[in-house]
DNA sequence: GACGATACTTACAAAATTGTAAGCAAATGA
DNA sequence: TCATTTGCTTACAATTTTGTAAGTATCGTC
């Protein structure tokens, strides 16, 4: 849990204020969390599904990053009839498609090659 | 300084392998980070004038984040005749300009007003 | 040539994130 | 009904980031 009385939070909060882009940051960051958003863009799926579509992750930070993407409204939990929920993109979410777009082409011109072995 | 042999760290590099996004998202994520390149995309500054610049920052982390930004080539450290240095955005650094404006743009419309008091 | 400002670095501590390994309840299947 | 599987949660440890406080080297000033 996060502790509201720290320098580091209040910092955080400010700069938010200040700063739109920082505040988008904070909610797209997050290891595996763009990961999971690129895999929702396609279509719904449930906890298991994510967790074999990304190969790395464990049970307990997917949880984790489901439940603060859905804190942020970025995604949604349906009921998947009859059993079991399905994880959905909100409109919110979706939105970030162009965000998530800006990025990866930043970083297909920019991340240096790994030297060929 | 970063543990190579960690898990998070092999994590890491595979996601960017994988996800460009996700490489873009590390060079930029860092506390102060965005606020340093926004102030930089004016004008040249030197260290105190970024201190002056941004409220809340301690000189540690400023001249950590100006490492990193340093390493990851966004800003360059540039002589100023006749002593001192300015930091200067590089060419990549400034390509960042378009992400940045991308991810205001997306923050200025879902960031949550704050309540008014 | 001591004095202060500037631009850092260092040692250390607090906080935040991520990972490891279990556990557990509800639904499913044999 | 009894064992599995699924979808989580919990307790805990390692790692990483950020902050606090001090120190140092270099420069220009007086």
């Amino acid at each position: 849990m996060r502790k509201t009385t720290s320098t580091n939070f209040e910092n955080e909060q400010q700069l938010h204020e200040w700063c739109t882009a920082a505040f988008t940051l904070s909610v797209i960051s997050g290891r595996w969390k763009l990961t999971i958003l690129v895999k929702l863009l396609d279509q719904d799926l449930k906890f298991g599904e994510l967790k074999q579509a990304i190969p790395g992750i464990t049970e307990r930070v997917l949880a984790l990053q489901l439940k603060n993407l859905e804190r942020d409204q970025l995604i949604l939990k349906v009921a998947d009839e009859p059993n079991g929920h399905l994880y959905r993109l909100s409109p919110t979410g979706r939105s970030l498609e162009g965000v998530i777009n800006s990025l990866s082409g930043w970083g297909a011109v920019h991340q240096p090659v790994p030297s060929a072995k």
